[in-house]
DNA sequence: GGATTTATATATCGATCGATGCAGAAATCT
DNA sequence: AGATTTCTGCATCGATCGATATATAAATCC
């Protein structure tokens, strides 16, 4: 099922010693402006004609780079994974307990849709992302969502192991509550509320942490 | 500023006795057809050749009903709050408390952002509209997302009022973070969750209430 | 019934969509 | 050096985009 064996094709980590002409252009960093213009305008709205502008590069040097649109939009996804996304689990999985790393993801989370870095735009890529009518990045960009929701999973899992939650807590009831909250606040960042808000939303989530992990229900 | 005021141009509410040949097809069912794959496909992936197909129509016929497909996007979201978002406050309006009013709002979203009724797509149009570079239509859906907070904050505000919630909470906040858990139920919605979950999110969210409502945070 | 008015059906408009063909330029190989 | 390989710039492909011109059909007004 792969596309190509061939030297020099699809995604070509390193830079690869060639024998032609040289590429004339960085290609992580045609990546990386690729990603923020599909983030901005998502992937219908974006055109080959948008994406060779910022680019700056002729769209046979796009399709010899990167394919096609599609296999673009995918390349920028797994670019945004490595270089944004990551960032916002890094507390998350050090905190000593899960409702610490619940408090940290959100927090973080709030400053990272809010454009903490300059240049970013407003709410998660993934998230926001609508591809509905492309079978095949619909579902690349919903098993990269689940992967949020199996993080939480697992983390609440262990605090149960570790007598932090009850046993009686429906985890997964848990999990999907705090994934519905930071998808939320991608709405809300990307209509332009601005990082305290976002930030105070993560608190008053907080807040109700202790009843709902030692009630019943 | 008004587009026009001859007759039977423009949205024409009522079925205005004409004088010419009678439109062959019923507005309404027209146009609530081209809400639903607006709200299934979003505006950018849905072509006026999309919608003649489901509306049955000729592209003319379209264009004389409705002016252009930005005002038949307009229409189509007048059509859905008219006929579908009104239900989820219903309860919301009536509720006794402040506290049975956010429960009732959450209940009724997550029943009805995971197609209660048939026919209808999952997750609320307004909230995963994505418009982004149709500058009058992107207002317009942030306006409308802008309601549900505006609810919100005035019956918490009432809710203060009344004694049943304390002066030192903030309400803004607390507005902000039910509408971030409704709004990240409709992605919930449109990755397929269903129903039940989404009614445990509202639980938990409930879940957390009176120690939010309690505390000074 | 004739004039007027409005809607429909067919065909198509210019612009843009995603994607390539081709010739020349710039590198490595022998 | 010449042969080979790869990339770039220009032009353009067929398809589809949103939107209309034109001619005919179906209603009311007089």
């Amino acid at each position: 099922m792969q596309k190509s064996v061939s030297p020099s094709q699809d995604t070509e980590t390193t830079t690869a010693r060639g024998r032609g002409r040289p590429r004339a252009f960085d290609r992580e960093d045609a990546l990386a402006k690729a990603t923020h213009l599909f983030w901005r305008k998502g992937y219908e709205a974006t055109s080959i004609s948008d994406l060779t502008a910022v680019m700056g590069i002729g769209s046979p040097s796009l399709y010899a780079a990167f394919g096609s649109k599609e296999a673009l939009y995918m390349a920028a996804l797994g670019h945004y994974q490595a270089r944004y996304e990551a960032s916002v689990w890094r507390r998350f999985n050090s905190a000593p307990t899960a409702r610490e790393a619940v408090e940290a993801l959100l927090t973080d989370s709030a400053a990272a849709l809010t454009g903490s870095l300059p240049d970013v735009p407003n709410g998660c890529m993934v998230t926001l992302s609508s591809v509905a009518d492309h079978a095949d990045l619909a579902e690349l960009v919903r098993a990269a969502r689940s992967v949020t929701l199996e993080r939480l999973e697992a983390r609440l899992t262990r605090a149960v192991a570790a007598g932090e939650v009850p046993a009686s807590i429906d985890i997964r009831a848990l999990a999907r509550f705090v994934q519905t909250v930071q998808n939320g606040m991608s709405i809300l960042a990307r209509d332009g509320a601005p990082r305290v808000e976002l930030e105070a939303v993560a608190q008053m989530t907080m807040a109700g942490w202790d009843s709902r992990v030692g009630a019943d229900a």
